[in-house]
RNA sequence: UGGGGCGUCGCCAAGUGGUAAGGCACCGGUUUUUGGUACCGGCAUUCGCAGGUUCGAAUCCUGCCGCCCCAG
C-alpha cells in the first residue's frame, strides 16, 4: 500500500520529516514515506526520563521507543536524529498539566503536546530541516478543499484521533500530513509485519505517557506539592457528607473514589471548587449540563453554526449541537462536562475547531 | 436500670421457622493515546454475644452486652 503524501514537486526532489515516537504507527509513516522515494528523515523527541520508562511497554517518546525508532530507521536505511525536549515537555506539557488540576480544572495533556511540543516545536525543526511536510502517525484526515488543507475524522472511527487535534492551526495543517487517517489499524500493522518491524505487535500506547503506573496524582503532587489539600466532600446544599485528599483526584462526573455510601444512587462529582479544596456532589440528574463557554477557540471552518455536532470527550459519538463562536449548545443534556476539556466541534467528519471548556450551564430538572 | 424501640456485609436495608434480596461503597475486568463515564464480574457459611426449643432459626424462648427515645 502506498501513500499520497501530496508533496507537491517530484518525490525524488523532496524531503518527508516524520515525527517517530517509536511506536507501530509512526514507524509505518516511516515505511510510506521512504516508499515514496522522497529523502526521509526519522526524528524522534526524547520528552522525558529515560530510566523510567525503561521497562514499560505502553510508553512514547522516551527510552526503549528511542531505541525502536532507531532501529526501524536503520532497517529503512533513512536518517534518524533523535532531541532532546525534556525540559520543554517539562514545561509546556506536565507542568501546565499539574497547574490545571491544582486550579480544579482537568487537563488534557495530549492536547497539549500535540499543540506544543509536536506541532510548533517539532514542526519548526522540520521547517529548519528543509522538509517539504512533516508526517506523524495520528489517525485523522487531511482534505485539501477549495480554501485549503481541512481536518477530518479517521476513516476507521475507531481509531480516530481529531478530537486531540482540534488546535492544529491552518498554518501546521498545511504543512502536515497524516498518511494513517485512511487506513485501519490492522492494515498498518501488517504492513509492519511484512517487513518484520520489530515494533509490529507493541501494544499501543494508552494512559498520560509520562504517568508511569496510572497514578498521575503522585506526578502532579511532585510537580505542584502545594495542589494536594484535603478537604471537603459536600451536597449541593453544602451539607458535609465525608472528606476527600485532594481535588486532584477528582474531576466532574467522577463517581469512583469519593467513598460515601450509604446512598439510594450513586453520587456524582458535580465541580470542584479549588478556592474551598471542596468536591461538590450529588446525583447523575444534576450532572446534565446544556452548554458550555469555551476558549483558547481554534476554527478551521468558515461560518458554520447550525447543524454542528461537538464531543466533549475523545470516546463518545458527536452529540448535535449549536455554536454562537463562544458557546456550544446542546442539542440534549452532556453529563460529566469538565472545565479544561475540550469540545471539538464536527460538520460531519470536518472538524471546525474546538476551544477549551471554561464553564458550564447546568440543565433545568426535567419536571417530575 | 420505670416504660418503649433497636442491634443483618464499610454504609443504608429486605427477610417473623426452611436454610441471608437489593442499593451505596469497595475490588477486579472490558472499553480507551486525557481525566472520567458506561458495562460485566466479585464481595456476609453468616445475621450483637451466650445458651435453649426444633428435623431445621436471622427469624421462637432465656440471659447478657450495646445503642436510641420517653420518663426521672
Amino acid at each position: 500500500m502506498d501513500a499520497d503524501f501530496q508533496l507537491g514537486r517530484p518525490a525524488h526532489r523532496a524531503r518527508i520529516v516524520v515525527a517517530m515516537s517509536g511506536g507501530v504507527d509512526s514507524s509505518v509513516v516511516a515505511v510510506l514515506a521512504a516508499r515514496t522515494g522522497a529523502e526521509t528523515i526519522g526524528v524522534t523527541l526524547q520528552l522525558y526520563d529515560h530510566g523510567e520508562a525503561l521497562g514499560r511497554s505502553r510508553t512514547c517518546c522516551a527510552g526503549q521507543d528511542i531505541y525502536d525508532a532507531k532501529a526501524v530507521a536503520e532497517r529503512l536505511g533513512i536518517a534518524h536524529y533523535v532531541f532532546d525536549y525534556e525540559s520543554r515537555f517539562r514545561e509546556s506539557v506536565i507542568e501546565r498539566f499539574a497547574d490545571e488540576y491544582a486550579r480544579g480544572r482537568t487537563p488534557i495533556p495530549c492536547i497539549a503536546c500535540n499543540q506544543g511540543v509536536k506541532f510548533t516545536d517539532l514542526l519548526s525543526l522540520a521547517r529548519d530541516l528543509g522538509a517539504d511536510c512533516l508526517a506523524t502517525g495520528h489517525y485523522v484526515r487531511r482534505v485539501v478543499g477549495a480554501d485549503g488543507a481541512e481536518l477530518h475524522r479517521a476513516a476507521d472511527p475507531a481509531r480516530d484521533q481529531s478530537y486531540f487535534l482540534f488546535a492544529t492551526t491552518r498554518d501546521q495543517l498545511d504543512f502536515l500530513r497524516f498518511p494513517l487517517g485512511d487506513m485501519p489499524k490492522p492494515a498498518v500493522r501488517e504492513i509492519a509485519r511484512e517487513l518484520a518491524l520489530l515494533v509490529a505487535d507493541k501494544p499501543d500506547s494508552q494512559d498520560i505517557c509520562f504517568v508511569p503506573d496510572g497514578d498521575y496524582a503522585k506526578v502532579v503532587k511532585n510537580v505542584r506539592p502545594e495542589a494536594a489539600v484535603e478537604g471537603e466532600i459536600v451536597d449541593r446544599d453544602g451539607r458535609v457528607l465525608g472528606r476527600h485528599p485532594g481535588l486532584i483526584h477528582f474531576t466532574v462526573g467522577q463517581r469512583r473514589g469519593l467513598e460515601i455510601g450509604g446512598q439510594a444512587e450513586p453520587l456524582y462529582v458535580l465541580r470542584l471548587e479549588p478556592e474551598r479544596a471542596r468536591v461538590v456532589v450529588g446525583p447523575k440528574s444534576a450532572l446534565a449540563v446544556r452548554a458550555a463557554r469555551l476558549s483558547g477557540l481554534n476554527w478551521l471552518g468558515e461560518g458554520q453554526r447550525e447543524g454542528l455536532t461537538v464531543k466533549v470527550r475523545s470516546l463518545a459519538r458527536p452529540a448535535p449541537a449549536r455554536f454562537d463562536g463562544e458557546t456550544v449548545r446542546f442539542d440534549r443534556p452532556e453529563y460529566g462536562v469538565s472545565p479544561g476539556q475540550a469540545a471539538v466541534l464536527y460538520d460531519g467528519d470536518r472538524v471546525l475547531g474546538g476551544g477549551w471548556i471554561e464553564e458550564t450551564v447546568a440543565a433545568e430538572l426535567e419536571p417530575a
